[in-house]
DNA sequence: ATCAAACTATTTGATGTCAAAGTAACTGGA
DNA sequence: TCCAGTTACTTTGACATCAAATAGTTTGAT
């Protein structure tokens, strides 16, 4: 069974069952998932080859853009990269071993440390963004320009939308607990 | 610095270092990315204070559309949450400790079980799925009708294009090793 | 009727992530 | 100068996930 039908399949068994509820929205909100764990699947193998994960090209990729032998700190690498410290460190520990980076003392200080590219990083990170760019273009030229404009402007809306709605209070109220 | 500056300062940057290429898609689908991640986030947090996360939901929610008390077997449960075996088993077994669900000999089939819906995981299927179809809703109505029907035009093309690019050969050829 | 192949769920082992605690170093006001 | 508070990275411990191996069961060709 093709992904679109298991979509429809859903949101169809959700309206039997919940005809209180609207589920119009969640046809979108359930295609978008799949499409990132499709597409993360597609670009995690382009780089496996390569013998790097997806998490770790984002690494080499943000040190790549600062320059063929990027350095930066991990505070910066984090914040670009959107990931937690201890993921970061892990990320450079194995990127550090592979010999794609290397850690140096920050001289001005002692608490934080530099990550450069090495020669061997920087290539990699080259062939790594040659081919998820070409692999993107493929995919997206074939679509219809118009379509794709009205695309990008409902990502944008939902990306400052969810801005607005992250920081929630949570409580547990498990449905039996008092 | 907000999210959409930090997709624009990625592709600038790397219009800069690789001016070779393309990089106009790649907006998009960073883009894809993020939302996906930011939502997946909220969402999360609204079934967190049931006590279960996202992926837990899925399981309850997928026995709940197939009725009150619905039943299923491990393996149509896997096909439709799109998870792995070893993940589902892990899965119900945390649920089944929370009380959301019995596993049952399948009389049919001894190599197979039954999982059925507890009232209790029925009860927080259902309070998860108002919750999130309310929020969904919030999100997408806010937005313009025609921008949205094409986003959900291309969001299908994407599917169906990312079928078709799934399955490709992988060798190992990391820049340094012949 | 037999038994090799296929199937279903689980276990095992490895990976990658995060939150929170820990370590070391910097900063600025008293 | 001192030191309380902050900052930067790492370590620890707990999870969730997957791929591969495993155990038990069913199926179908002969």
């Amino acid at each position: 069974m093709d992904v679109n039908e298991l979509i429809d399949e859903t949101i169809s068994s959700w309206g039997e069952q919940r005809p209180d509820l609207d589920f119009e929205s969640m046809r979108v909100a359930l295609g978008i998932n799949v499409v990132t764990a499709q597409y993360a699947e597609i670009y995690g193998n382009l780089v496996k080859s390569l013998g790097i994960t997806l998490g770790e090209f984002d690494v080499l990729a943000t040190l790549r853009r600062n320059g063929k032998r990027g350095v930066l700190t991990p505070k910066e690498i984090a914040r670009v990269a959107m990931i937690s410290p201890s993921g970061l460190t892990n990320r450079l520990t194995r990127l550090e071993k592979m010999g794609h980076i290397e850690r140096q003392m920050d001289p001005t200080d002692r608490r934080s440390s530099l990550v450069r590219l090495t020669v061997k990083g920087a290539q990699t990170a080259d062939v790594s963004i040659e081919r998820l760019s070409e692999e993107m273009n493929a995919v997206f030229q074939r679509l219809n320009k118009r379509d794709l404009e009205a695309f990008s402007r409902v990502l944008e809306e939902l990306l400052v939308e969810s801005a607005s709605r992250m920081r929630r209070p949570q409580l547990i109220d498990s449905v039996d607990t008092p």
